[in-house]
RNA sequence: CGGGGCGUGGCUCAGCUUGGUAGAGCGCCUGGUUCGGGUCCAGGAGGCCGGAGGUUCGAAUCCUCUCGCCCCGACCA
């Protein structure tokens, strides 16, 4: 990949969000496939760091990973009304296999809930059998009009988990579990900050009684949503038959629930993070923490200098940049656009005096210090990056959030934001959860994002649509 | 799916209006030189001009169709 420049923040906030993905190495448009993208390894390493974080937490929350087929009967997604209506549009379906027109033809899918029912119906009898804790690692396509890398692809890789329980109270602690699961990787992992809600009845996912979501904002003031997780109450339990006996000995249909994040995050990671100058990766994300640039002048220099770095290096854990042919220079702004964390340089005058130069990736501050127990101080760096990280995204997000008392001023502070241009905003209203009111914030292209769970702000007041009082603010934005 | 823009060495693009058999810069390779924020010099490799069809003696250039990408809008993790 060729070096260009980065489009500026500032000029255009769309361009800039590609340029940092392309220049950061971690993905390309595939090109020949439409609306696909190719992950290269840069990114896709920030993956298995997600992975690795939430795998790990699902399974402390008792999940245990399944694999269910990527080709779904057609028949099975129209078993729940809502949910065929909501992914009709945008589903691929596979109608020619083995050289013949199939009987039945099966849609790749855009979600399990409907294959995972038809299974779980099997599965299910007693409420001994009770609950089911499921996690899916895999792929799904949905047929989206408009790509944007890792925020909205064709094709692209998530998890999702699928439990079912004998009581709608055990299937809402699930949820909102697994939404906490979420917010914690989001935040301390990520340093991405989310606000945790529920979305309003016209948001919510297709078949659920309640979708929950975490949110977080981008550079731009955009809303993106990061995570959803769903009471899908009885709503598939009876499109598939899943009944069981109950202790009292009644026949009764499971709770369930469904929850998910996907590659997008890593999409929200770029957007929180990254600067005119390319990728900004937190350490926790980062499959390379620090990278050593040699610098000598002579050969009898670089054989001492190339010396010094590999011992340190080796101490470090840190990856030594001994290309030959780049100038140090060029070598800073290779590893600066793929958002290194740290960068140390060590050239003749740290042989000589002991010491070495740190460069932190995310305030760009250089520090000389000493070479004795710089390993030491690249893991304390590391842990402060991490830290700064997320309090400078909590600040812009609260620089960025803005109280608003009338719908004419939520749509004077929203009207004109737009992804290229930026200058969105978090706008806290009194707003009803009811489709006028979500059919109102669509004239000027906003939405309630979620109703947040944690009440921040004033408590109960009058929607600025209805009149009618309601018990919070809720988030409204626009987003991706 | 509608509107707009764009597809020419790896990348950014010129050439297209006024058809005549392909260029620049960057990157890449080789050698030397340099090295504390994109060194410099010399030599070199690399393109059936997105694809298909048509018009023509002749097409990157004109026409038709098609594929893809980007932006805007309606739909969505």
């Amino acid at each position: 990949m060729a070096e260009s420049p980065i489009t500026p923040r500032q000029k255009d906030f769309a361009a800039w969000y590609q340029d940092v993905v392309l220049q950061g190495d971690m993905a390309e448009p595939a090109e020949i496939v439409k609306g696909c993208m190719v992950i290269r390894p840069n990114g896709y390493a920030v993956w298995e760091g997600l992975h690795r974080e939430l795998d790990a937490r699902f399974k402390a929350t008792g999940h245990e990973n399944v694999y269910f087929p990527l080709l779904i009967p057609e028949s099975f997604l129209k078993k729940e009304a809502e949910h065929v209506e909501g992914f009709a549009p945008e589903l691929a379906v596979v109608t020619i296999a083995g050289g013949k027109k199939l009987e039945e033809p099966y849609v790749i899918r855009p979600t399990s809930e409907t294959i995972i029912g038809h299974f779980f119906a099997r599965w299910v009898q007693s409420h001994r059998d009770l609950p089911l804790l499921y996690n899916q690692w895999a792929n799904v396509i949905r047929w989206e009009l408009r790509t944007r890398m890792f925020l909205r692809t064709t094709e692209f890789l998530w998890q999702e988990g699928h439990t079912a329980h004998s009581t709608h109270a055990e299937a809402q602690e699930e949820v909102l579990r697994m939404l906490d699961v979420y917010a914690d990787v989001a935040e301390n992992i990520m340093a991405m900050p989310v606000i945790r809600g529920v979305k309003t009845q016209t948001e919510k996912f297709a078949g659920a009684l309640r979708s929950f979501s975490i949110e977080a904002m981008m550079q731009n003031g955009l809303a993106l949503q990061a995570g959803t997780s769903h009471d899908l109450g009885q709503n598939f339990g009876k499109a598939f038959d899943v009944k069981f006996q109950s202790k009292e000995g009644q026949l009764e249909y499971v709770w369930q629930t469904s929850w998910g994040v996907s590659t997008r995050l890593i999409g929200g990671l770029i957007m929180s993070h990254s600067d005119d100058k390319g990728l900004v990766l937190p350490p926790k994300l980062a499959p390379k923490k620090a990278v050593i640039v040699p610098i000598a002048r002579k050969d009898e220099e670089r054989t001492a200098v190339l010396e010094a770095a590999h011992r340190i290096a080796a101490d470090i854990g840190a990856k030594v940049d001994d290309r030959e042919g780049q100038s140090p220079g060029a070598k800073f702004f290779h590893w600066e656009r793929r958002g290194i964390p740290v960068v140390l340089e060590l050239g003749p005058r740290d042989l000589a005096s002991g010491n070495i130069v740190l460069k932190r990736r995310d305030t760009g501050t250089k520090e000389i210090l000493p070479q004795e127990g710089i390993a030491a101080k690249v893991a304390s760096t590391l842990d402060t990056m991490q830290i700064d990280m997320l309090a400078a995204a909590k600040e812009r997000l609260k620089a960025n959030t803005v109280l608003a008392n009338s719908i004419e001023e939520v749509e004077d502070i929203l009207r004109d934001v737009t992804a290229e241009k930026g200058g969105g905003k978090f706008v806290m209203a009194h707003l009803k959860d009811d489709a006028v009111c979500d059919a109102r914030l669509k004239e000027f292209k906003a939405t309630v994002r979620n109703i947040p769970l944690v009440d921040e702000y004033d408590g109960a007041g009058k929607c600025l649509i209805t009149g009618e009082t309601v018990d919070r603010r809720v988030v409204i934005a626009k987003s991706y």
